[in-house]
DNA sequence: AATGATATTGATATTCATTTTCAATAAAAT
DNA sequence: ATTTTATTGAAAATGAATATCAATATCATT
């Protein structure tokens, strides 16, 4: 199922790069073959850590380059939590917002309507008008609190 | 009135230095000084630039230093934005977020319980413990709005 | 007021993520 | 096949922030 997937965003890629008058190169394929198949929250030095076993020969330069690239084709998100590491994860749905776990650094996305709707209404109270926003939670996920748990019991 | 805030901070700051064993010099003295006798979201950058000409011989590092210092103090806080600039504002009152002009980059500060208790809401929603949020819009302030529909009205 | 222990300073080097440079290479139009 | 030029990988450069270190200032103790 993924094989399809893949495809579709390489076929994307193919027509955003042809009415740029760029070029699909081999090493931009396996980017996308590989970004494609998982579905994470991907910095560019772990993404190209995974990667460098797969693609002989690759530079990290070209992963950085990659994944811009992505961004300008609509493909992917650039995303920039705490830990001030640039990450990307793929489009594949509606704008959501993020919960990020200080133990074990999972992010969790979410949306809600509602806090939108509230932001909206702030902003035009302030006679601001809203562009695009961030908003992220930072705290321990359900696992992590269950491990900590543990961990105090048995002191 | 504002002599009065910053004999108050400096003396909040000797306490917290005096537990700790460390010393009020002249620099933090002055930084402080300056830093809270303007209301405003500082880079360390920004402050160094204003300060040097007051204080001979100050050092961006010393300045840096000290309002890392401040934050540790309690009398300051950090934020970064999408410019990735750390920068830092006097404590003064409650928790609240930010509306960042795209423009100007004026800094709106609000806060908005609702949200807050959304914020909440949805993290129970997934057993995520929340221990920090940021949340921050990014748009036109009513400033820069008028300024751009001016300019479009001249064509 | 002088002393001594040591926290602090300013200059500079270093770190880390990311970007830029550049000569060699590969894509794709002819 | 040839030609044009976008792309690559390696290495250098960047920019914000931190670490290092010898000189100096603070401050508790004489
Ligand atoms: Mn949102
Ligand atoms: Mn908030
Ligand atoms: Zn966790
Ligand atoms: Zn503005």
């Amino acid at each position: 199922m993924n094989i399809n997937i893949i495809k579709r965003k390489e076929s994307e890629l193919t027509h955003y790069l042809r009415e740029k008058g760029l070029r699909l190169t081999q090493q931009r394929k396996q980017i996308i073959a590989y970004f494609f198949s998982k579905y994470k929250h991907y910095s560019v030095e772990e993404l190209y850590e995974e990667i460098k076993p797969q693609i002989a020969g690759i530079g990290l330069a070209t992963v950085y380059r990659t994944m811009q690239l992505l961004v300008e084709a609509g493909l992917a998100l650039q995303r920039r939590f705490k830990d001030n590491i640039t990450r990307y994860e793929p489009v594949h749905k509606n704008h959501h917002d993020h919960m990020i776990c200080l133990g074990c650094g999972e992010i969790i996305e979410f949306g809600n309507k509602k806090i939108e709707a509230m932001q909206e209404e702030v902003a035009k109270r302030h006679k601001f008008v809203p562009v695009s926003h961030t908003l992220q939670l930072y705290g321990y996920c359900a696992k992590c609190m269950a491990k900590q748990r543990r961990g105090k019991r048995e002191k």
